[in-house]
DNA sequence: CGAGCGATTGATCGCCATCAAAGTGGGTGG
DNA sequence: CCACCCACTTTGATGGCGATCAATCGCTCG
């Protein structure tokens, strides 16, 4: 029995490369019986970026949606004069290209190297029409992304510098929690720049409220990419003022 | 068959009040026949709320679920010490208490007398288990609803005061327009304090920021829920700086 | 070692909030 | 019908939070 399992496991990860995927279970794929996820598979291809590229720009077609499967990724918004403003990260499992328009509304750029498994959007389109359930699957992925966006509308709305940032810690620190890890330890993969465009800040605002939180003793940074949540009953009750 | 249709119209109408509701075809109801609308309509209610009334409070059970008919509601939500965030306004045909939790995330309040098509939940929920393209409709309004929502983080996050309050006017003449009435008159059904809580500003920003736009002739006041708009196209460029 | 980029820290400025007061309009009761 | 009230709006004066300008630090890479 177990040697069956130990032989046959890399012929079906050959012939089904979702199989091996890492977040198959989390992503919109997850409810696809194995029949399906081969016909699934088959309409999409593996793409790879290097940190900094583009996967598409606002204004773009948007003839294509996708899977990330490792990487972070931006979602961001130039107005006309360079001030940007990035609506949400994605993280492996999220689902990105979702749009009812014609266009991308948002560009989509790769903070860290990442690999995305992308569905030409008439293929995917087809596929939704045989498979119903998907949409539901679909429904409930865009409500959820939705609940995200309100929050950090009240966020941007109504909160101070400090209550963004705090906020901020919290989110990443509860997502991480949701995948397993450590609740406290918190690896932020983007730069303050980034950081500053998602909260409606700027990165010296930002350095300051993170200094601020580290002389309070209510974090620690080992380097300037990971932070360390040292009383998160007090950072969650900061950070609704 | 002039006579015919005098005759038919009102008995029709007895059977299926939905025949008579104003936003049939905008809402979710649109894509139902004749016989499915019967039964949707079985399990739903009308409601009425004076304005000012509440239709749910956040933290409530979310066991219904509304399309507003006539009025126009606020979707807000408080922050422990009194701020107050506004994250949507809701226009008739418009689908309300769309959510994944159990409970809402939001209070939803009348701004003026609203009546809304009220629906259990379950019964909803039953509802679109037997018409799954329902659920790509429901889709599609959720990823509206995210589209919007992006905007106002846009909004909030990198636009200035003049600009958010340009963007609001162009927003609702924009609503206008689809709806068939003319571009260039907004109705504020809401209060100024509604607008602040939704720009994320304070109601005397707002006032100076409506009463600059009259002093440049941009914009005319016949009363203070009446707006006329003299030069779109300068206010759009005005919009996004 | 120096160049270059991101992050931090410091000094000052400006937009919008806050505090304050006056204007407006609609509804009620005398 | 008018006087009064109350809530909402507008306008004015001042202040503070976060932006802006500027310098330094720390790291990686050539």
């Amino acid at each position: 029995m177990a040697t069956l399992l130990i032989d046959e496991r890399p012929k079906l990860e050959a012939e089904h490369p979702c199989f091996g995927c890492a977040v198959r279970h989390v992503s919109i794929c997850g409810v696809l019986a194995s029949g399906e996820l081969r016909t699934f598979r088959q309409s999409g291809t593996t793409v790879r970026h290097g940190a900094g590229a583009t996967i598409f720009f606002e204004g773009d077609p948007a003839d294509s949606v996708y899977t990330l499967t490792s990487g972070t990724l931006r979602l961001s918004k130039l107005l006309p004069d360079g001030r940007r403003q990035i609506a949400g990260f994605i993280f492996p499992g999220d689902f990105l290209g979702l749009t009812m328009e014609d266009e991308h509304a948002f560009t989509a750029e790769a903070i860290t190297e990442a690999e995305l498994c992308r569905f030409p959007r008439r293929r995917f389109d087809a596929f939704l029409d045989e498979h119903p359930h998907l949409e539901r699957r679909l429904y409930l992925l865009a409500a959820h992304e939705l609940a995200a966006a309100r929050q950090q509308v009240v966020l941007l709305g109504r909160k101070t510098a400090a209550e963004r940032v705090i906020s901020f810690l919290l989110m990443l620190a509860s997502r991480c929690r949701k995948e397993g890890g450590v609740a406290d330890r918190v690896v932020l993969p983007m730069s303050r720049s980034d950081i500053a465009d998602y909260l409606g800040l700027r990165i010296e605002t930002v350095s300051r409220e993170l200094s601020a939180l580290k002389a309070a003793r209510l974090i620690q940074m080992t380097d300037t990419h990971t932070i360390r949540l040292l009383d998160p009953e007090q950072l969650e009750a900061l950070a609704e003022g």
